[in-house]
RNA sequence: GGGGCUAUAGCUCAGGGGGAGAGCGCUUGACUCACAUUCAAGAGGCCACUGGUUCGAUCCCAGUUAGCCCCACCA
């Protein structure tokens, strides 16, 4: 037998590192690649190495581990598959600024020592996140971790590249693309988030070439005028019909340019009139390609007027727009500005406003690709939990337009292609030597490396193994469930399906668990600059991970957002203690017995009423993880444990363990104690994986660890509704003498009496069965059960409960018109119920159409309302 | 301009076609031999508003109001 003596308060940070290391050393995380047996899958979302984990991270393990534990120990070969993502411009950026701290940039050091610095920020960072999932418990298989630019998965985004390049699904051209002049690099459409912004909307006049006039345009970014091309406004707007295919002269530039009608021109908007500038505007430059107009780069990649801008070559972009404005104003054509809201994009990771620029770059041609996922959700074959992402995602990859792969940064998947003298490009998997077309030798890779998104998008397939033909891949793809946010499904989740189509041509998982964000205790976004970040490992420090993780699982709906709240901390950790507290008490005794087998028929009522409530536990409990409501089921565990399990049955059980004539009561009540201990916990294990092994271990158990333990399944062995009636029956005779005493402030010394006066012999059987439970649970001296009171004690409290009128005689004590008064108030309550439920029997709607089953228990109910309602109304009589 | 979510006890939130739930807070009592990180008892809600469907709506549907979020190239 194990140490019983447990301390009084439970301290995990004694218990988790310990046991954590175990686990580890013993390989229980270790997905063992059974053949014969069902897999249960899951691929980390791989955490970026650009710093600390944060409370989404924590969520969202949590979720997994969750999924990942229950499955293990329903005997799945399970495997939770973890590593980390490079992050490409994330981390550089990092990296960037801490060079920044020496002054020194990127440049400096040239590419490949920059590589370098990358390389030794992302071990340190590696083993900062490796070492916080640790204490977060995730049953990861360590042994299988991945990194995406590690070997494997670096050769799998080769493989695709080349592979789409082939199919004509990967070209490189000239397209306006979102540039961050910070970063320095292209940015893909969802890189960008837009924001509303007070903006200026300016009115230019441009003067006809020829003869009298001009037309009026109006722009909300006057420095792009100077790369204009044209004039555009509507075929059919009848103000600007003879003025079509006429020229106006640019000011400030003195450039001519065309007046061109297009569709895409709104005539209500402005002037009707607008400006095209195809080198600053994915609209203009649309305009651009249709009409064949010239395109002017005015603006540079790092956000400088560039020598086609003129006098203004060398500003700032912003420093342009209002010297532009001033010389406008001074050559009168400028002729008013208003105040306009409108939509301005920033970079995702740096936050500075996006440059809409005419550039080279790679691309993904998206729609080819996306025609399976969008069938696959729509045929069910992938599902979204809850369901409306389903629309979220539909919407947008049904919508979507092509994939700017390329960025101008150096950390990353370097683009496997070779620009050859001849003019020729040669994308391929391993460096060539030679250009297969020409023969030369002097070949140039690519400067530009991959959204860091483009290896993501493998992730489930690259990680086991592929482009090999691996035993793992064979084995555990696809995977099952994929958890996260709701904010990464188009990033992440939709490319993710994309690709496991095309090159494993099966689905990468059946379901997308999506959860919501954390929040702050004011609902707020929780983040680095409003600095309202709360750090899980300072909550595992001081509370443990399995108070973390059951404050987050509680606080969570399925995709829906929530605070994260002290009070909330705070209930989880006395929870943890409430259960270490009922263990000590099952500890303290369990005599000399080692081992629990239930023996059904010796069992109490009691025992019978506990074992009833924890096969429903258990029910709900699958239920509810089934259809992945992990808050719910973690409360029903809590509220069995806590209510039903400690407030209850502990209580009851007191009575035998202290009292009781015969070691075999004793014995029937301990192995009680003992069984639904351990299947509890079991039950909660996924939750709180470290308490529950620590108690596990304790307690008399058979196998090594709780982790592997036989998950607990429903038992019609273990119904008993009889007996938890008439528990039921005790329990409120219970709470009812209880409220009674508390009514006239009696004093816990001082034990009562009580007579129970019955009209059924069901109530009279459940009440002689419950007889020490009442006396010890309300406190009682002497009991008496009676079919039939001759004489109604005048000196006594009373109350109903069922057909049971109970009396608490108590001399000197009772305030008879206090008492009247309680009683009347009762009665109007009862009376008010019955109303109810005869109102609703007396509708002949009802009784036409309500089933069989609610009808029946209408009129019970008015039946025992009634009943109660008489009893009162006979009491206050008597006591007038 | 589209799409979505939310509105339940003082606070934070679960729930769900047939008499409203939790935690915290509040009131009253108790250091009772597992636990005061506890126990017992209690107060507190026309479940946002208006219609509809139904025998029956807090729950389903439509609309209204308020708040939040996502997507979108009207200069």
């Amino acid at each position: 037998m194990t140490d019983k003596n447990l301390a009084p308060v439970y301290d995990p940070s004694e218990v988790e590192e310990r046991l954590y290391q175990e686990w580890l050393e013993k390989d229980y995380f270790q997905a063992p690649r059974d053949l014969k047996r069902k897999t249960f899958n899951i691929v980390i979302p791989p955490p970026n190495v650009t710093g600390s984990l944060h409370m989404g991270h924590a969520l969202d393990n949590t979720i997994q581990d969750i999924l990942i534990r229950r499955k293990r120990m329903e005997g799945f070969d399970t495997l939770w598959l973890p590593g980390t993502d490079h992050a490409g411009i994330a981390t550089q950026i990092k990296v960037e600024e801490h060079l920044a701290a020496d002054g020194l940039t990127r440049y400096d050091l040239g590419r490949e020592k920059f590589i370098e610095r990358v390389w030794q920020w992302k071990d340190e960072y590696h083993e900062r996140i490796i070492g916080q999932l640790y204490k977060l418990g995730v049953s990861c298989d360590w042994s299988r971790e991945r990194f995406t630019m590690d070997e494997g998965c670096s050769d799998a985004v080769r493989q695709v590249f080349v592979a789409l390049y082939h199919k004509g699904l990967i070209y490189r051209g000239n397209y306006i693309i979102n540039w961050c002049p910070r970063c320095h690099t292209a940015l893909s459409d969802i890189e960008v988030e837009h924001e509303d912004a007070e903006g200026t909307l300016t009115y230019i006049r441009y003067p006809l070439v020829d003869g009298e006039g001009h037309v009026v345009v109006a722009t909300t970014r006057p420095e792009t005028m100077l790369g204009d091309t044209a004039v555009a406004v509507h075929p059919q707007d009848s103000r600007y019909q003879a003025l079509i295919g006429k020229e106006v002269l640019l000011p400030l530039m003195n450039r001519k340019i065309p007046i061109i009608a297009d569709d895409y021109v709104d005539p209500e908007f402005g002037s009707g009139a607008v400006k095209i500038t195809p080198a600053h505007d994915p609209n203009d430059f649309a305009i651009g390609e249709r009409h064949q107009l010239p395109s002017v780069v005015v603006i540079a990649e790092d956000g400088t007027m560039t020598q086609e801008a003129g006098k203004y070559a060398g500003l700032d972009r912003t420093e342009a727009r209002k010297q532009v404005v001033d010389d406008l104003e001074a050559e009168g054509v400028l002729l008013q500005i208003e105040k306009h809201q409108h939509a301005v994009g920033h970079c995702q990771r740096c936050h500075t406003v996006i440059e809409p620029l005419l550039s080279k770059q790679w691309f993904v041609s998206m729609k080819p690709l996306a025609e399976p996922a969008i069938q696959q959700v729509k045929n069910g074959e992938i599902r979204f939990v809850p369901e409306r992402f389903t629309k979220v995602y539909l919407n947008w990859v049904e919508n979507i337009r092509d994939w700017c792969i390329s960025r101008q940064i150096w950390w990353g998947h370097r683009i496997p292609a070779w620009y050859c003298e001849c003019g020729k490009t040669i994308v391929a998997r391993e460096e060539p030597q030679t250009c297969p077309h020409c023969g030369g030798q002097a070949l140039k890779q690519e400067e530009d490396v991959l959204d860091t998104w483009f290896s993501s998008a493998l992730w489930p397939f690259s990680t086991l193994g592929w482009p090999e033909e691996t035993a793992d891949l064979e084995h555990y793809y696809p995977t099952d469930v994929l958890v996260t946010g709701y904010d990464i499904i188009y990033f992440w989740v939709a490319r993710m399906i994309f690709m496991g189509l095309e090159f494993m041509h099966k689905k990468p998982f059946h379901t997308v668990y999506i959860h919501g964000l954390v929040r702050d205790a004011q609902g707020r976004k929780m983040s680095k600059s409003l600095g309202n970040g709360i750090d899980p490992l300072e909550i595992i420090e001081q509370y443990g991970a399995d108070t973390l993780r059951f404050t987050l699982i509680t606080g969570q709906a399925p995709g829906h957002d929530q605070r994260f709240r002290q009070e909330s901390v705070d209930n989880s950790r006395n929870f943890a203690n409430k259960i270490w507290n009922a263990s000590r008490f099952v500890l303290m005794n369990l005599g000399d017995t080692t081992a629990a087998e239930l023996e059904l028929d010796s069992l109490t009522d009691a025992d019978r009423w506990l074992l009833h409530r924890y096969n429903q536990t258990v029910r709900e409990v699958n239920r509810l993880m089934d259809t992945y409501e992990l808050g719910e089921a973690a409360r029903t565990i809590y509220e069995f444990l806590w209510s039903d399990f400690c407030d209850w049955y502990i209580e009851l059980a007191k009575i035998p363990l202290y009292d009781a004539q015969t070691e075999a009561e004793k014995q029937t009540v301990r192995s009680v104690l003992t069984y639904v201990l351990d299947r509890t916990l079991r039950l909660l294990h996924p939750f709180m994986p470290f308490i529950t092994e620590e108690i596990w271990q304790k307690i008399p158990h058979s196998g090594k660890t709780i982790m592997l333990a036989s998950w607990p399944e429903y038992d019609p062995a273990l119904e008993f509704s009889a007996a938890h009636e008439r528990m039921a029956t005790v329990m409120e005779v219970t709470r009812t003498i209880r409220y009674l005493r508390s009514e006239v402030q009696l004093p816990p010394g001082r034990k009562a009496q009580v007579i129970l006066n019955v009209d059924s012999g069901a109530s009279a059987q459940a009440l002689a069965a419950g007889e020490a439970m009442l006396k010890k649970l309300a406190n009682l001296e002497e009991m008496t059960v009676v079919r039939e009171l001759p004489e109604q004690p005048q000196q006594a409290l009373t109350a109903v409960v069922g057909d049971i009128e109970i009396y608490l005689p108590l001399k000197g004590l009772v305030d008879i018109e206090q008492e009247i008064k309680r009683l009347q108030k009762e009665l109007k309550k009862l009376e008010s119920e019955v109303a109810r439920a005869e109102g609703k029997l007396n509708n002949q709607g009802f009784l036409a159409k309500a089933p069989q089953q609610v009808i029946a228990e209408e009129r019970a109910k008015a039946e025992n309302y009634r009943l109660r309602r008489d009893k009162v109304r006979e009491r206050i009589i008597s006591l007038r």
